[in-house]
DNA sequence: GTCGATTGCTTTTTT
DNA sequence: AGCAATCGAC
């Protein structure tokens, strides 16, 4: 296959190079997965073994869509290159190498949940307050420092960091740190970051290993170079030490992962580390429309911080940018909704050809409404996915548990689910004792009549005999029967059929259609490894996307704009485009920030090929109450000549487009689409902030209170029982509402 | 120890 | 609005 005719010049420069650093900056669109292909191919035809290339994407989809197109050019050798997310390329290498650092071969992967619930674990058992030290916080701090490699014991011996903590009263987060890396390795757990922290550790302390490492990559390729952090960015660097054949790629301008640890300083190091560096940039944008290309490139304008870069197209002009502005969410649903349907049957396009894009997961809800009221077929990329429901997490943990009895977050949540009368005070002491006697928890679980009562502790010694039983199975078989067997066994199943209700038989298929992914996984000639101990490995990394997003059937795309990088799509819908919104009210705060989420912005437009449209509401439902909205300040840093306002407050002339029609349409028959009139006001009632609550003893029949969430209203009854005291008070906004005064929080007038 | 009710928190993005 | 953690009652 002659490749190389297919590129431009700047891309056949890039990929004849084949020997020393480079760098290439590539703009959106340029071309810059085909380069990295075609490099790839390229190294192999010039006779490099595939099995000494080694290339890191950002995601599992990047991954598989790489090596499926290096397939195309070279065939079957594709599948020896290493490739992978840095997460699952080091995962498997921790795996191999886990004994030099004293972890398990089968260690477990602590999901964000498994960290967060630890977290709360140690806090509790620390006294500290829980509304101080929340699990999101903590677990933010520990995981930046982990990016940055800075140690429990660095952590708590740095007077900045110490100082940092104590300003945000939070004094405690480096005990809790130290904490919560002991119990994880305990428990034989890795969390996300510990897999980057860890190859680190590793490549520190054994050069023999690395020196492996070092020569068994040769060639190393890293994508998406402007998204890693320092404990990535090191990594690359040791492996590259030996044979400095290290190519990255990248693209400042759509940087947009610093909230984890993503740091544009890494470039600035690359140049520094490599000055004999090659840089090579990719500038013609082959994607999109003149008009999508130039919008973007004004938006990105407004940043300060830019590699110097000047991304044109040679396509044709195209049509000019919708803005579309709604009265609510709602509304905005219904138009991006009927558009879609509009534009299909016009110009008989596939509903793959769409994608609504938005800033939060939540937005979804709304879009979701109306294109199934449309009866549109869409597809949410991201979100909770498949192996975040409960009863998914259950098995798993099962699974997880067999392999690795240490498990901490494993054995919590299932030695009690199904139910077996070990409840909460025995589940602590089990931890407590293990601590005590200096046993690890297994050790405890396993003779548990020995610690406790003989009934408890007989129930806690079945559990233990059935999960060995598991582990003894596993030893022999593939991780398919020995799951199809814990799910029995367990009991998950016939606790779950025996719910009858809708969800209970929803949740009943998912356990079947887990077991059915555990089947294809052991039956794919791909995978070596069948082992249960592997499968867990491979799942714990995988996210949203790889869920056979593309077979069934054609089908609308809705994800966040941060799971849209690197996709493309005809007709992309960007929407949400308010202040607050997006840009995001978290991001107001400084200018680094703000810039972060207009490069983000940057990605989002970047995203389409012929038509994009940008849609807004004035009003917007956020934590159950309507809130007025503003339209984004992003929206006025497109250059106007790239847009067409409609239904804009300017009172624009009409025009003929699919978007004026359907307006039109839409107050022809506002019975129907209006929405329905909101009770407002009625529940948005909030208390003023010096609100405190009244004694309640001597609450009765006639005084008039204020409660804050329902207001003001006059006490009609008083009823009281023993100790509880109930009170029925009638409300200005929400009427009669009866409460207990044990709990209401009231305050007395007059 | 379990169940149901109530509170209060969440929403920024992901491996 | 929706969910998880917490609380109170049986």
């Amino acid at each position: 296959m002659d490749y190389i005719s297919l590129l431009n010049e700047s891309q056949r420069k890039a990929v004849l190079h084949t020997d020393g650093p480079a760098m290439i900056i590539a703009g959106a669109g340029s071309g810059k997965t085909r380069v990295l292909t075609y490099r790839i191919a390229h190294l192999i035809s010039q006779g490099v073994d595939p099995f000494n290339i080694l290339a890191l994407t950002f995601t599992n989809k990047a991954a598989k869509e790489m090596r499926h197109r290096i397939e195309k050019v070279i065939g079957n050798e594709a599948k020896n290159i290493w490739m992978g997310t840095f997460h699952s390329v080091f995962s498997r290498i921790l795996r191999a190498e886990a004994d030099k650092i004293g972890y398990p071969k089968s260690f477990t992967i602590y999901d964000t949940d498994d960290s967060k619930t630890l977290i709360r674990n140690i806090v509790k058992e620390m006294n500290l307050d829980d509304k101080l030290y929340k699990p999101n916080v903590v677990l933010g701090r520990i995981s930046s420092a982990k990016n940055k490699l800075i140690s429990h014991k660095q952590y708590m011996s740095d007077p900045v960091i110490q100082a940092d903590d104590d300003a945000a009263m939070r004094p405690k987060i480096g005990k809790i740190y130290e904490q919560y890396q002991n119990r994880c390795f305990k428990a034989g757990a890795m969390d996300f970051d510990d897999l980057l922290f860890q190859t680190n550790v590793l490549f520190r302390d054994h050069p023999d290993a690395l020196n492996k490492y070092q020569n068994i990559f040769k060639f190393v390729m890293v994508d998406e170079y402007q998204d890693t952090n320092y404990s990535q960015y090191l990594i690359t660097r040791k492996l590259a030490a030996q044979n400095r054949n290290i190519v990255v790629v990248g693209d400042d301008a759509q940087s947009i992962y610093a909230f984890r640890g993503a740091d544009i300083q890494n470039i600035l190091n690359f140049e520094r580390d490599y000055p004999e560096l090659e840089v090579f940039k990719l500038e013609q944008n082959y994607r999109s429309t003149k008009n999508i290309v130039n919008a973007a490139n004004s938006v990105i304008k407004n940043n300060s911080a830019q590699l110097k870069k000047d991304v044109f197209t040679d396509n044709e002009q195209g049509p000019l940018i919708e803005v579309i502005k709604a009265n609510s969410d709602n509304e905005e649903g219904k138009l991006v909704a009927t558009t879609i349907f509009e534009e299909k049957m016009n110009n008989h396009l596939s509903y793959d050809d769409f994608a609504i894009l938005y800033r939060t997961n939540a937005q979804s809800r709304a879009m979701e409404e109306a294109l199934r009221r449309m009866n549109i077929k869409y597809k949410i990329v991201g979100g909770l996915s498949f192996y975040q429901r409960k009863e998914i997490k259950d098995l798993i943990a099962y699974l997880r548990l067999t392999v690795n009895h240490n498990d901490e977050q494993a054995l919590r949540r299932v030695i009690n689910y199904p139910k077996r009368g070990i409840g909460e005070t025995t589940e602590s002491r089990i931890f407590v004792t293990a601590d005590e006697a200096n046993h690890s928890v297994w050790e405890v679980v396993q003779n548990a009549t020995e610690f406790m009562g003989n009934r408890v502790g007989t129930a806690i010694e079945n559990f233990s005999l059935m999960i060995r039983e598991f582990a003894i199975m596993a030893e022999q078989n593939d991780a398919f029967e020995v799951a199809k067997h814990v799910a029995k066994r367990s009991g998950i199943v016939d606790d779950l059929y025996q719910d009858k209700t809708v969800e209970g038989l929803a949740r009943y298929e998912n356990i079947q259609e887990l077991l059915n992914g555990i089947k294809e996984y052991v039956d794919d000639p791909e995978k070596e490894d069948k082992s249960l101990s592997a499968f867990l490995q491979d799942i714990a990394l995988i996210t949203d996307a790889d869920t056979k997003a593309d077979e069934q059937g054609e089908h609308v795309t809705l994800m966040t704009i941060h799971s849209a990088k690197g996709l493309e799509f005809k007709n992309v819908f960007i929407v949400g485009m308010e202040e607050n919104l997006f840009p995001s009210q978290m991001m107001l705060n400084s200018r680094a920030d703000l810039e972060e989420e207009r490069r983000l912005f940057y990605v989002a437009i970047t995203r389409a090929e012929k038509k994009l449209y940008l849609t807004y509401a004035t009003s917007r439902y956020q934590w159950g109450n309507l809130r007025a909205c503003e339209k984004s300040r992003f929206l006025d840093e497109i250059d106007p000549k790239y847009l067409n306002f409609k239904y804009g407050d300017s009172g624009n002339t009409a025009t003929n487009s699919v978007f004026e029609r359907v307006l039109q349409r839409k107050s022809s028959i506002s019975s129907l689409v209006q929405p329905a009139p909101r009770k407002q006001a009625a529940t948005a009632y909030t208390a003023p902030a010096d609100f405190t609550p009244s004694d309640t003893s001597n609450l009765a029949a006639g005084m008039k209170v204020e409660h804050p969430k329902f207001g003001f209203g006059v006490v009609t009854k008083m009823d009281t029982q023993g100790n509880s005291s109930k009170a029925t008070i009638n409300f200005d906004e929400v009427g009669e509402k009866t409460l207990l005064l044990s709990f209401a929080k009231l305050r007395i007038h007059e």
